[in-house]
DNA sequence: TCCTTATTGAAAAATATTATCAATAAGGAA
DNA sequence: TTCCTTATTGATAATATTTTTCAATAAGGA
């Protein structure tokens, strides 16, 4: 289901501001700041407000739409998110982030730690760093 | 091996400011802000200045004595780390924050990651959330 | 005890986020 | 299409967070 969809389903409106937005985050291979996505819009002469950008994030949060990822140092971005449960890969060279999913290779994981720990297991954060292929073939150029 | 040695052999100085950050995270059992941390020493009649705790995290992360956990929403705070590689399991409800080993549970899935996006996996973050032991009593009562 | 200098803390600057509110435009109704 | 209602916007201000600057201090070896 689209933007659009969503957003009459709920009953509010598909405006220019959260239209930006979302096709800042389609366009973006690397997670996007709050900060960042203002920038491209500037950059794209849209005419939204960054408060625009915080709130668009807010709802897109709230429909699943996006998620969050945090990078190594700074604290996190946005990206697109396809609909079901999904993990990012983010290279740690071009920043790109890419989607996996976890399937059952947790469930033992879990299983013990529940076991182990006592705790009630209910959801987890799951981000895997490295190198992708675009930035390997990059480093062999340079040896 | 302790701060104060870990320092000297950094030919590092073993403060009053670093030794007050060290303790309030010793004594803490949820992950603790920048802010907090400064809170708590206010709160001990410790004169430190909030400049010293952000620098003092920045030194302990350099040295592996804490690790960054995300919340939920909150995006992170600091808690000490045990020597080793570990993850952390963090209590909705009173936000404690326990530790856990990975152990070979990741392999399996890093590796069907690596062949799948043809990255190269240098690390990765995981994370556990849920109710603690003590947290899920306390919801039997209410119920 | 003295000296060197890493470290501190106060204040200012830079950055990021949230709240306020009158003006605007989305989208259904006529 | 045009009108109306009101959700939404964006400018501004208010907060909160983090980093920089720099003279004063104190850690710790000589």
């Amino acid at each position: 289901m689209n933007l659009q969809k969503k957003l009459n389903q709920a009953g509010l409106r598909h405006t220019h501001a959260r239209q930006v937005v979302m096709s800042i985050l389609e366009e973006a291979t690397i997670p996007l700041s709050p900060q960042s996505i203002y920038q491209r819009s500037l950059e794209k002469n849209e005419d939204i407000g960054l408060v625009s950008v915080y709130r668009t994030l807010e709802l897109l949060d709230e429909f699943s739409l996006i998620r969050r990822v945090h990078g190594r140092e700074d604290c996190h971005g946005y990206v697109l998110a396809s609909p079901g449960h999904h993990h990012h890969l983010v290279c740690r060279e071009c920043e790109k982030a890419v989607e996996f999913t976890g399937g059952d290779d947790l469930s033992g994981l879990l299983n013990r730690i529940q076991q182990e720990t006592g705790f009630e297991v209910e959801g987890h954060l799951l981000q895997l760093f490295g190198l992708c292929p675009e930035c390997q073939k990059g480093k062999e150029n340079h040896a």
